[in-house]
DNA sequence: ACCTCACAAGAACATCTGTTCTGTTATTTT
DNA sequence: AAAATAACAGAACAGATGTTCTTGTGAGGT
């Protein structure tokens, strides 16, 4: 095999490493491939695996079992963890996050979300949400609230609001009545809205998408 | 530790495969978890794999090297096409699709969940919501349901079902009463359940979870 | 023919590695 | 306090696994 092109044989043992990745989480032994490709010897896989090392199809972790690596798929970068920074309940404050230390690696929760669900925004997070008080704006106990961090909604938008002297949190469609007061219109509209005066609330953030996980 | 929830040294090992995932494109073995979390002994480890397995924080492959699965492994194809076959309404037949021409490639739309969404299931399709017929459910006109497709149901699971004689689609609990009659109850408490005869409904599948996005 | 070289077979070896066994130390329950 | 249970420590075993060694084969070139 002059050239720089994989062989039959290596072609094959590519495909079976990768097929073996995608169906086991893990990679395959030398000897999964013996069997998978239907070769005789550990030696032959070895030998194949030393020249698919030099050609760069692939990458080996000596005297590590299954320490074979693939070429890193480039994708992944379709995926984001969204921290779930904690729970959102009537009577409890919302835990917005700490922009400065957003800390994904650590002790938090996350979500993972594709990305057309973030639509390229920034300062996303999400909430569980504890109790059934938020029924009204269609949203259940053990919800998932995505969250953007901001401080301002236009009217019409749904927004997590911390109405001050309540001591509440809740999600409602938000308005600015001409009056000067807020209107927080509830997702059902049988329902009666609240009116507040700008000053009792504060505007935790805009919810982008909500998610609700039945078993 | 009664709880469900793991243990702090739990997550820290959990934490460490995914970070050792994610450096080196493969699993740790057992020892790697005593080195990189400073732990004493590979019998520790595979004492506390044994309980993350046992609560389906992993999944492990007996008697192989490494052979530790993450339920949604840091890899790359953690992304499926979920198609959305159509839309459900009240008064519309459910679009359930056909099983043997599975055909994700074709036309149809499709939304992209992150597999632990699916958690592993099959037949699994998505439909947007038409109308908010459905608002006792806390599922407003322009969410999309994910549904597993089935033809039976626990009890107590919400479930897309056609009524035959009210020619009408919609997801409710789903309840088997000990009168032989089926109660099909709405998310919502306050408001009141349906009753329908067996033969008059059609169990079309199985809801899996809500996604609801907002602008 | 002779040599070289890419490639393969089979066995053997030394670790690596999951698992188990026995015992010990905390932590909780009774 | 006693009993029970959860959690950890250390060692040892058996099998898995990467690696190497020896030998064989066949094609191409000289």
């Amino acid at each position: 095999m002059k050239t720089g092109e994989l062989s039959d044989k290596q072609r094959r043992i590519v495909e079976f490493i990768r097929n073996f990745w995608l169906d086991n989480n893990y990679p395959p032994s030398v000897r999964d491939i013996v069997a998978g490709c239907g070769l005789s010897s550990t030696s032959v896989v070895d030998y194949n695996l030393k020249i698919l090392e030099k050609k760069g199809a692939i990458r080996r972790h000596r005297e590590v079992s299954r320490g074979i690596e693939l070429p890193s798929p480039p994708d992944s970068s379709n995926i984001l963890n969204i921290p779930v920074t904690g729970q959102i309940a009537a009577g409890q404050p919302i835990p917005v996050p700490d922009n400065d230390t957003w800390d994904v690696t650590s002790n938090a929760d996350t979500i993972e979300v594709t990305r057309d669900i973030i639509r390229g925004r920034e300062g996303v997070y999400a909430l569980k949400v504890k109790g059934n008080s938020m029924i009204e704006d269609l949203i259940n106990d053990g919800d998932i609230v995505l969250l953007q961090s901001v401080s301002f909604v236009e009217n019409g938008e749904t927004a997590a609001v911390w109405l001050k002297s309540e001591k509440e949190a809740t999600l409602k469609k938000f308005f600015l009545e001409p009056s000067g007061k807020i209107r927080l219109q509830p997702a059902n509209s049988q329902m009666q809205p609240i009116y507040a005066s700008p000053d009792n609330i504060e505007v935790q953030g805009r919810v982008i998408a909500v998610i609700r996980q039945l078993d």
